[in-house]
DNA sequence: CTGAAAGCGCTTACAG
DNA sequence: CTGAAAGCGCTTACAG
């Protein structure tokens, strides 16, 4: 039934060549005489040859993959995920097949034993890692994966003492520009939703720069006004909810993610509050839905695309030997409704 | 610097054993004596020893892989893959993972060659085709997987003479669903927005169902509600703009995708327009961001963990030589606010 | 510029 | 239950 796959020794027996040279050919060696490539790499064309992967990868040892271990440990039923890691996703694939890569996806569960296998077995030749989480946990496996000597590279914060590169979008500067700006509309009692716990680097660094705008416009931080949370849109609803619940009369929310901006802005909307007359809300990543909620979230977006190339081009150039460093991408602020502009009717 | 990785025959050696003996106590042969298994098992953990994938893909003719093509014909700048298929590839990526399959995702171009290559280098056992687009461009692909004897499965419709299997959503069932909602709740002029042209049959069919609704209520379709548009929110936005521009008289709209649906509202709100009380809205696809738009939007859900599930066992079937079936899966109404309840203030 | 040959690390008949 | 051996389909020194 199924016609076999043709090999380079077939392609070899119809152009009247040994083996080795179709295998030239087909890789474009200045070796092979011009005529006699175009006459092969036709034949190839002409009976679909593909080169196969395993036997090329058993070679060489390089399988021209890399693998996007997205980890999550999201405890929901339906674990959705994180809309922000999609799209990275998305951008990294595109980065990848530009620079020749085949990109293996694998969504891990934090406690599987993932650290090592994907190397070792020689399905990909480095590994980008993805996810928020418990920072503590992850940093056991970059220790392994270290250990290893495998390429990898980490999407999040820089951290001290941490082995591998990152890279990472510059979050203290984020926070400071979604802060600064509810301090330029007027705003003076602003909240802050979100976890400040070294376990999440990323989001304590958003909060410094949240403390450090705050601080330079000559305002305390009130520690009534932060409501901690994880990263959902149920814990945002939550957390705007306690907010209200315990009066603690604020005028602005800094949400450490849009999730959590978006859940926030459904408790406002519930309680009867105003967004942004009442309450100015900025949200940080640019999910997709930012723009598409009612009113359309002012957020610090990531540019994923910038991030997903620096990763992709950091990883091939660990595979290919070169030197790389980490990177912080500076995030900026995209203005939508609600904070409400100078012009709306924002007490100053 | 890089320790080398260990082989079979490493382990064979630590072991006192053939190599052929390490190979089968790691695949779990019964031919091997339990202790002599243990004892091999436990040296291979030690020195993280992991089967070399290209090794045995290349024996064996299997790579445990199957890669997702999303096609994608959208011809914006920053061209944001559709949410849902994000979706859907979570969904296959976990359900994969219980089938023992990597995914190896790939986002193809329309015009790309991908056709025959991954099947071909032995990169994949098999394909999983997602994307709407163009459907008879698409259909000549099908055709050369086909005469390839490639595995794959296509999520999408069930056509016709259309070559290999596919799993789809109901979408006649859909559009009944959304329309007969809209009309249960007293609407009778309602608008279509969305392709009703064969070259996307899932439109086709959702528009049929819409048709078939509105007849089993004794209304004749009229040609002056339908709204063409392609699949954006920007084309949603116009399609609505120019039904009220045209002073079309509507009091309720189904558009084909949510995208759309997002679109339209975001008209229809500019225009003054409150959605539900002076016109209803349905979407379909329930992406994610539906439920986050205000009013949170009335949608037909697909069941995409269904879906991604029913296409991941078929194609795995496929590979392991049985016999496959396409399958429709039935979607589901999920009311929102974006129509009203029956209790709103909705003329009847 | 080309070919013969070795070898990447497995799996699996075949023989015991 | 175990081993020796062949072979999957390439790439690349080595020799010409």
């Amino acid at each position: 039934m199924k016609t076999t796959t043709p090999t380079s020794r077939d392609i070899a027996e119809i152009a009247g060549v040994s083996q080795a040279t179709v295998s030239r050919a087909l890789r474009n060696s200045p070796l092979v005489r011009p005529e006699t490539r175009e006459r092969i790499q036709s034949i190839a064309r002409e009976l679909n040859y593909f080169v196969n992967r395993n036997a090329a990868g058993l070679r060489t040892h390089h399988s021209n993959t890399i693998a996007l271990l997205i980890f999550d440990d999201s405890k929901t039923v339906t674990s959705q995920l994180n809309l922000f890691f999609l799209s990275m996703l998305d951008n990294i694939v595109r980065s990848a097949a530009r620079h020749g890569y085949d990109i293996l996806v694998s969504l891990q569960q934090l406690h599987d034993d993932w650290h090592i296998e994907y190397r070792a077995s020689q399905r990909a030749d480095g590994l980008i890692l993805l996810g928020y989480g418990d920072y503590l946990d992850y940093r056991e496996k970059l220790d392994a994966l270290a250990e290893a000597n495998t390429n990898f590279m980490i999407w999040g914060p820089i951290v001290r003492d941490q082995p591998g590169h990152s890279v990472g979008c510059d979050n203290e500067t984020g926070g400071r520009q979604a802060t600064r700006h509810l301090l330029d509309l007027g705003r003076k009692r602003i909240a802050f939703i979100g976890s400040t716990s070294q376990r999440s680097p990323e989001f304590a660094a958003r909060f410094a720069g949240y403390v450090r705008s705050l601080e330079a416009a000559g305002i305390q931080p009130d520690a009534a006004l932060h409501a901690p949370a994880g990263n959902s849109e149920k814990e945002g609803y939550a957390a705007a909810r306690n907010l209200l619940e315990r009066n603690a009369g604020f005028d602005g929310i800094f949400a450490v993610t849009d999730l959590l901006a978006i859940g926030a802005l459904r408790a406002l909307q519930e309680a009867g509050k105003a967004v942004p007359a009442d309450v100015s809300l900025v949200g940080f990543d640019d999910m997709p839905l930012a723009a598409y909620v009612t009113p359309p979230l002012t957020t610090v977006q990531q540019n994923v695309e910038a991030a997903a190339d620096a990763l992709v081009r950091a990883i091939v150039g660990m595979i290919e030997g070169h030197p790389v460093e980490s990177t912080l991408i500076t995030p900026k602020l995209v203005i939508r409704d609600s904070c409400g502009g100078r012009d709306a009717s924002v007490p100053r």
